[in-house]
DNA sequence: TAAAAAATAGTACATTTGCCCTAATTCTTA
DNA sequence: TAAGAATTAGGGCAAATGTACTATTTTTTA
């Protein structure tokens, strides 16, 4: 990383996430975070009219890092499951660098409409995703032929409300912490596929 | 139903109830249920010191409700699968009777800390329920016994995942309304566990 | 370098909200 | 029925917040 300075706009993005995640986006204000970096709610007020707009920028950034990171995931080098594991969590991760977000994911829609059609968007393209990589790993032998494709589809609703709500999940009942977070409902996940594995994918997956 | 006169105290909860689910916890303030039934909101904060207390007033009736539904469910006539999917509706209605808890879950367990308290000693209550179950329908040949006990508690946590924040995820993917909505995300559960049941165990699903 | 644009600081104001308090009215009960 | 308790209405106030506005300073640029 380079030291150079940061402009204000950018300072107030790093300072507004980190205000959002620690205290949650419906107690902090304009004026709070102004007052973080030590300008006047007025400046601040020039660079982003209101809270909305700082959100919605902050949701900008995480979706560009997600869509990074999808393409990455997209194409692997080798399509093991330990690698589809790997992705999940480099994405869970950048997830939660956003946690205030997922935390009130309903009031930040409802607050910034732009946002629930954006993240729709990305949501129906990772779907197609899920589809393909599961047909993908049938063919090779690691994932049953005997379910129904009704079900494949539901278990795909299934990663997505537990990928967009373990967080809320872990700040009612397990209060876990940064990587340990990540990491335990990373490992829900692998095990959510544990049933619809054949044989052979059991076999693949104890030894990697 | 009787048509006997409501207290105040009960009109309040009623309204409460409704303006919530109607426009979120978040939005609602004493002045604006004590104007939807036209009292002072001196004579509301009389009943009810602030919001906080009939919140939890609120998530009482919910939790009660809950009980009896679960000791309903505890120890059926005939423990079949479809019974099992029934009970399952049956509680995912009176959550949805509830539903602004849900939909804000994180800043309600935040506003009212007892709830997340009562909350989590309910759930843990249920989560041996469940392993129970699942005993149960090992014996009886409809579940796998191929599968390691650690999966089936991650499947636990799946399900409580699911049951707590298939409202917001409604809300934000696919906004369907009331009985649909109960409905749509029971079906889903039910093919969660699809990949659990052995051939007799589909056998018995499918002719149910 | 002078003018224009961008950035910054701070003031002002209307609204909302939680909270506290008092007065009036209605209902119980001894 | 008269005293006491319960209930109801509504005012007052401080704190917070969104929003608009002005004035000043700094930076760009022609």
């Amino acid at each position: 990383m380079t030291t150079e300075k940061l402009t204000t706009k950018e300072r107030i993005l790093t300072t507004a996430l980190h205000l959002y995640n620690e205290q949650g986006a419906d107690i902090v204000t304009i004026r709070h975070i102004a007052k973080e970096i030590n300008i006047s709610h007025g400046n601040l007020q020039y660079h982003y009219k209101n809270t909305e707009e700082i959100i919605l920028a902050l949701f900008n950034q995480l979706a560009e890092a997600m869509d990074k990171g999808m393409a990455q995931a997209e194409n692997p080098a080798i399509p093991t499951f330990a690698q589809f594991l790997a992705d999940t969590e480099h994405m869970f991760s950048i997830l939660y660098q956003y946690r205030f977000i997922f935390l009130h994911f309903v009031a930040i829609t409802q607050r910034v409409p732009e946002i629930k059609k954006r993240y729709n968007a990305i949501e129906s393209n990772r779907e197609h995703q899920f589809i393909r990589l599961f047909h993908n790993y049938q063919e090779t032998g690691i994932f049953r032929t005997d379910i129904p494709e009704e079900v494949w589809i539901d278990l795909v609703t299934q990663i997505f409300i537990v990928g967009n709500f373990w967080m809320p999940h872990n700040e009612i009942q397990l209060q876990l912490k940064g990587q340990k977070a990540v990491r335990h409902y990373v490992h829900l996940v692998g095990n959510m596929f544990y049933p619809y594995l054949t044989p052979k994918g059991i076999a693949t997956v104890q030894t990697s």
